[in-house]
DNA sequence: CTGAAAGCGCTTACAG
DNA sequence: CTGAAAGCGCTTACAG
């Protein structure tokens, strides 16, 4: 292509009536053979094939935003999240990876809504249910109940790891109780008895259940729960080190619990880093969990031990989700999808727990 | 809402033939409000609140195939890129920020396309020209010229950091020469002599203009270039870390150089592990170096000197670009916008680099 | 300055 | 089984 031909502006796409008249056919015609319709065995293949040829010497794509007018469907989902803290979070990578594979392997498309603020913007989203998606897939919402009920009605929504939820929604999530039970019945198999947990934001079911599971787990080991080994956090890694260093401050000289269980992988790297800043070595004198298994429980020193959730699954299946949310408004006599798929959890072994040491250890003086 | 609203499918969203009817106008009437056009002055004070009041009352939200189909515009901007490469990549994360600042800012939307693989999947970016979009960003591209002369004539094209161009496609970049030149210039300065260089994937813009950089900054220091010193790899974390072990390999028992240059912080975060991994300490023994300063450069340890490029900016300034573009296509005599845009770069210092010790350093036996 | 009509490029439902 | 027409929901250009 020559130089002045990028450069020149208005060169129009081939239309289905472009196609038909090079092929000496009606456009319609054209569209059931290009749309491989039953309808098109009715035409002859000699016609066929010239039509396949004429769209292909014009380079004909059907226009999108005339088939979604006269479909009524767009071929595309929307993603809601918001989306960059100042930190990098690897959760959404994670479950933006699965989430992409999915949208590709079942020919939509998505697109990203990057909301600054659910508290703000979920006015927003309103906006965005205007006919350029077919249904909306929220990430790690954080909307009351009561505005989750106001989210307009024409459009299915999946949501992934939701804080609330409404009937008709579908709300993908992961088996935080047992997950959380399961990783401190591990620290307590390693022999550690006081362990201080470091919650998720207050309020969040996410949170909650992962209390609920280390109380759980110390239950089912006999031992007492104490209100004092509760740290309220958030799931950042800013909140986790704020919470972490107030506690260490206030603990003074009292001897250090045996093992920390943090409420994400990224409340664990703070942790870890607080503790290194205050002396004390993980693992030889305290262990250290996390929960989620992101990439930076890889990269992390000493690599962590914590919950695995199969992050790209669970984006996955949230597509599915809705795409078969979005096939259902045409056949509205089918089965309902399930409002609450819930992903199995796994323990990952790494370095940052092992065994209670033989005495009790206190934080070196800084 | 009850639960049997949001369950009942088929709830239709309000036209404007819907809000024109409760207004009692024409459709073209509300639309002439609703757009706030000039034409909208013409309709008298207690009409237009009439349409207001109908629209608001309806949740009306103007169909954006329709309103695409008819303004031949979609406000929407494809991003296409390859997302996902095993390891999480800052880079992107970054960029990507970018991006959906300046697409928020400007009232657009984007559609994410992954793709797998640049040599396979450029024909895939035809079939996305297709109406969804206005305009199209890759990002990083690698497409051969002969293919992005190749690309769909009737969208603009705009591309971050792309490693072949082509007339009337603006490409957004690095001074990646003066970044190179500038931190080998720092590594002189503090005393180092053999300084090593492990460089993009070959063939690259980038690779060859760090290259340059770097022999440019030789040449200044009155340095001999010597071709034993620069090591052949690519810009991710594993092309690093193999090049690197390999070279090590060969490297065998001689001195080790003072400093290695690195093509991306990936690289350089890889060659740092090769070190530790065998027995050689940064900065202590040998100083090394990256390029890009993204998150990653900030959380490895020791913190890493690097070369800052400005990413976020680089990607909403891919966007206005873009913008810019599209909105030319229909003022034809407006300006072209430029087709290069340089950004650029910045020394950062951090705690890789250290003064050249005062004996030659060997690599411990392993 | 105003209104009714044409048209964007498709698909679908419906007569022949 | 086939074709011509209507319509998706908007905007724009053009008569009054």
């Amino acid at each position: 292509m020559s130089e002045s031909a990028r450069r020149k502006k208005p060169i129009r796409a081939a239309t289905l009536a472009d196609v038909g008249r090079a092929a000496g056919v009606s456009a319609m015609a054209a569209s059931a053979v290009l749309n491989n319709a039953r309808t098109s065995s009715r035409i002859s293949p000699e016609t066929r094939d010239k039509i396949l040829r004429a769209a292909e010497e014009l380079r004909y794509r059907p226009n999108a935003a005339a088939r979604a007018l006269a479909a009524r469907r767009m071929r595309t989902i929307g993603l809601a999240t918001v989306f960059y803290r100042g930190a990098p979070n690897f959760y959404l990578l994670d479950v933006l990876d699965g989430i992409l594979e999915a949208t590709a392997r079942l020919g939509q498309n998505a697109t990203i809504f990057a909301l600054r603020d659910w508290e703000e913007d979920t006015e927003r989203l309103h906006d965005f249910c205007d006919g350029r998606i077919d249904g909306m897939l929220l990430i790690a919402p954080r909307i009351p109940a009561a505005r989750v009920e106001r989210l307009p009605p024409h459009l299915p929504f999946v949501f992934i790891h939701g804080s609330a939820t409404a009937p008709g929604i579908v709300n993908i999530e992961s088996d935080d109780l047992v997950g959380a039970e399961e990783i401190v019945m591990h620290l307590v198999g390693l022999g550690h008895r006081r362990i201080l947990h470091v919650t998720g934001d207050p309020g969040l079911d996410e949170s909650e259940h992962r209390i609920a599971g280390y109380r759980r787990a110390l239950a089912r080991a006999g031992i007492e729960f104490d209100p004092e080994l509760v740290v309220a956090s958030g799931f950042g890694a800013e909140a986790g080190r704020a919470a972490i260093g107030r506690w260490l401050e206030g603990w003074g000289r009292r001897p250090l619990p045996d093992a920390f269980f943090c409420a994400s992988d990224a409340i664990a790297i703070s942790c870890m880093e607080v503790l290194a800043g205050a002396g004390v070595r993980v693992p030889d004198d305290v262990s250290v969990v996390g929960f989620d298994d992101t990439t930076a429980a890889r990269t992390c020193v000493p690599q962590l031990t914590t919950v695995r959730q199969p992050l790209r699954r669970i984006g996955a299946r949230a597509v599915e989700a809705l795409v078969e949310s979005i096939d259902q408004r045409d056949a509205p006599q089918a089965k309902a999808v399930d409002e609450r798929i819930v992903f199995p959890t796994q323990v990952v072994l790494r370095a940052s727990t092992g065994p209670r040491p033989a005495a009790a250890v206190f934080a070196p003086q800084r």
